[in-house]
DNA sequence: GCCGAGGTTTTTTTT
DNA sequence: AAACCTCGGC
């Protein structure tokens, strides 16, 4: 029997795709507006904008045209009648992405791109899902939890369950959970042992009440948006079919990304009219650690047969060098569909490769290169800096802001995660969903307002006993003696408070209703009193919000904004060097990409390896593989022989990553001294030299001097660098054996004692620099 | 219920 | 090193 509602990862579907009926019989005739979008695309291009029926699978590589392809597949398949907007079902994985293939698709086809079912994952499972609220157990204004409010729950559950929640912290217990239900496992899929031992092996039962406080709570989160499509799906199948007969062509973006229960969501709405057109690059899939599968798109030929399968790989960004990296990179992996990228481009520059000594000197360096190439021309703004984790952005901030450097960081806080617009935010969804608990205990005493332990521990208790909202608990005990007179009083006030704020919601404007809330609850004097740095710029960002909330018809529309786009509101201004993250990276390109940090443990990073072994290494190669097509002309790659991490002096050898790059495509400028740590160059297998400059590790000062940041092609000294293609293959000779008590000498922190030895790392107690953990190769006997 | 001292933990990536 | 948390004193 088939069963569409399960998964197998190694199987075709039970009941697979029917071959693609045949093409059309009539050639589409191509009128005089379709041939002005259809002439600028390439042959393959082409085949994956007009091949309309059956599955498709669109391989296309990084910087090949993938989003123009589908975008115009888009705009085509309405410009030819094939279907109404509203039967198009396009899927992306970030709004950025959606909102930009939109306006792409308006373009071609004008205002009708609004009626599209346009949006990421979760947008459209959550719109589904409003309609249908009550066949899943929600009313229709359900909140949509974000990452805080999830983890606030599971706290509260873990302590309730008397579950050591230092031992299994709430976030862990969360991650688990989340990869479950992007798997597509519900509670009763999971068994007891599936767990493990986390939160104490009782996590099989920690779920089922997590999911059965969202049910009370009237709340999703992110994972049941699209978990309870597929129950609503599974349980209605009238409701099933009214979508499956409506989307007549089904478009999905970034198709490596999707996870199990997002794969089973689209193959059930495929189902209708077998119109499914994925577009995707395994070599790009680098959300696996988010429950992503890359099977799906290894498998879909399985899981779809008849599926046409186009390659797009002749690549518009980078030069013949950074695509040979890059290539010669991800050719280390194993599970891969493969590709060729070329191109018809010029050959550029070799990629740049620095050895540095520390964290600082990367930061000034970049800083300085980046400089460099401005003066040769290029704008800021088609520089960036992309990194391994979010927090190595900070020392290049303040590299830039001692130069004044401009600069923004993609992507970092947001916006709505501030503490003062949660608490807005808190207000108002009280408002809008009174059975938000967590939006009740967010507020209710803040400001304080008199409503304290005492009485929350009553309103609590019975909330417990009665199974009920905490706003409707409350009320029932301002209807009885249960509280002391003060208590009772504050806690009357404000619950009536809220009653005339929602009766206020019906009639006001909302942008104007909340900055009532705000006033009235006596939230923005409490900012106004507070005499922390912090507290003005508060306040700007709640009048932000307010006028924020003025573009959105309804509160509902608004919140569902918030907790679905949360996307970053801080406008760029003029020129700036973009800080980001290598994910944040994604389907961004720039003329120069700086990629530092390239480390053993920093990238790729300890815990991917650690965790998900040699998948994990993979999935940390495809990074690198992303961040180097990032570039257009030039990639600039460098690591640093000692890093400060958590307040400690760490020494690292230079990634994995940085050898499997071509000798032929790529030139080293390191600091002499740096690969063997003291020991000369001559014993490296090739002659790995630096400039005079990098001599004398202790010259920091003088690195700016004359000469510093012209290191390369024609600029470059006389006495340069000799770069050798086979040189910075580094032959690590059998490391001394260094034993506990020995005194030993390291060029930066001085003379020390040995105190332990694990493997090639000694944990050294140095005569002035204190304890560190550093790599045996930089110490030396004195 | 608030504040500060002291101790601990942090850093993977995000819809 | 900095941010976060917990606990004890007011």
């Amino acid at each position: 029997m088939s069963d569409l509602f399960s998964y197998s990862d190694d199987e075709p579907a039970a009941r697979p795709f029917q071959p693609a009926p045949p093409a059309p019989t009539a050639p589409m005739a191509p009128g005089p507006a379709a041939d002005s979008y259809l002439s600028v695309l390439n042959d393959r291009q082409r085949e994956a904008v007009e091949r309309l029926d059956g599955p498709v699978l669109v391989l296309a590589g990084a910087g090949t045209g993938k989003t123009r392809a589908l975008t115009t597949r888009l705009g085509h398949l309405l410009n030819q009648g094939r279907a109404r907007p509203w039967n198009v079902l396009a899927v992306t994985f970030t709004n950025k992405a959606a909102g930009e293939m939109k306006e792409r698709v308006a373009a071609i086809i004008g205002p009708a791109a609004e009626q599209v079912w346009l949006g990421t994952f979760h947008a459209l499972g959550a719109r589904i899902l409003r309609r249908h609220a009550e066949l899943v157990g929600l009313n229709s204004n359900f909140t949509i939890l974000d990452a805080d409010d999830q983890q606030r729950l599971v706290k509260q559950l873990l302590q309730a369950e008397g579950i050591d929640d230092k031992k299994w912290p709430a976030r862990m217990v969360l991650t688990v959970l989340q990869r479950w239900k992007d798997r597509g496992l519900t509670p009763d899929k999971v068994s007891p042992g599936d767990g493990g031992d986390i939160a104490a092996g009782r996590l099989h039962e920690i779920y089922r009440l997590y999911q059965d406080r969202l049910r009370v709570l009237n709340a999703a989160d992110f994972g049941d948006l699209l978990l309870l499509n597929l129950k609503l799906f599974q349980e209605n199948a009238d409701v099933l079919e009214k979508y499956q007969q409506q989307f007549a062509y089904i478009l999905v973006d970034e198709y490596q990304d999707t996870n199990v229960a997002q794969y089973l969501w689209l193959r059930l709405l495929a189902q209708g009219h077998r119109n499914i057109c994925c577009v995707g690059d395994d070599d790009q899939s680098i959300y696996g650690w988010r429950g992503a599968e890359i099977g799906n798109i290894l498998k879909f030929e399985k899981d779809f047969p008849g599926a046409a399968v186009i390659r797009l790989e002749q690549n518009y960004r980078s030069t013949t060098r950074i695509l040979a990296a890059a290539g010669a990179l991800i050719a280390q992996n194993e599970e891969r569909l493969g590709k060729t990228l070329w191109t018809e481009g010029d050959e550029g520059d070799p990629l740049i490769v620095r050895g540095l000594w520390d964290g600082e000197e990367e930061a000034r360096t970049v800083a300085d290169e980046i400089e460099a190439h401005q003066r040769r021309g290029t704008p800021l703004e088609q520089i960036a800096i992309l990194v391994r984790a979010g927090f190595q952005t900070r020392e290049f901030e303040e590299r830039f802001i001692t130069l004044g450097l401009p600069y923004r960081v993609v992507g970092g806080a947001r916006f709505y995660e501030r503490l003062e617009i949660r608490d807005a935010i808190a207000y108002l969804r009280l408002i809008h969903q009174p059975s938000d608990d967590l939006a009740f205990e967010r507020i209710i005493n803040k400001p304080a307002r008199g409503i304290g332990k005492t009485t929350m521990q009553a309103i609590h208790a019975l909330a417990r006993a009665s199974e009920r909202p905490l706003m409707d608990c409350a009320r029932t005990l301002l209807a009885s003696d249960e509280l002391r007179p003060a208590g009772r009083r504050a806690l009357s006030e404000i619950v009536e408070t809220f009653a005339r704020w929602r009766d206020l919601a019906t009639h006001m404007p909302h942008g104007d209703l909340a900055a009532t809330v705000l006033d009235e609850s006596g939230y923005t004097e409490m900012w106004q009193k507070d005499k922390s740095p912090e507290a003005p710029g508060r306040l700007e960002n709640l009048k932000e919000l307010v006028s924020a909330m003025q573009e959105f018809e309804t509160l509902g529309g608004f919140l569902e904004h918030i907790s679905l786009v949360m996307e970053n509101t801080v406008a760029s201004q003029g020129a700036q060097v973009s800080l980001m993250t290598l994910h944040a990276a994604k389907g961004l390109e720039f003329d120069v990409v700086f990629l530092p940090g390239w480390e053993e443990g920093v990238f790729p990073n300890q815990r991917a390896l650690d965790e998900n072994g040699a998948a994990g290494l993979e999935e940390e190669r495809r990074l690198a593989y992303v961040g180097i097509t990032r570039a257009r002309r030039q990639v600039e790659i460098s690591f640093a022989a000692n890093r400060r991490m958590h307040g400690l002096w760490q020494s690292a050898i230079p990634s994995r990553f940085v050898q499997e790059l071509p000798n032929e495509h790529v030139e080293i400028m390191s600091e002499s001294g740096l690969y063997g740590g003291g020991r000369d160059v001559d014993t490296l297998s090739g002659r790995l030299v630096a400039g005079d400059l990098w001599d004398d590790p202790g010259a920091g000062d003088r690195r700016h001097g004359p000469g510093y940041g012209r290191r390369r092609g024609r600029d470059r000294p006389t006495a340069a660098p000799t770069i050798d293609g086979q040189g910075y293959l580094v032959e690590q000779k059998p490391s001394q054996k260094f034993a506990v008590g020995d005194r030993v000498f390291h060029q930066k922190f001085g003379m020390g004692d040995v105190v332990a030895v694990d493997g090639g790392k000694l944990d050294i107690a140095f005569d002035k620099a204190g304890r560190k953990k550093v790599v045996d190769s930089f110490v030396s006997y004195p």
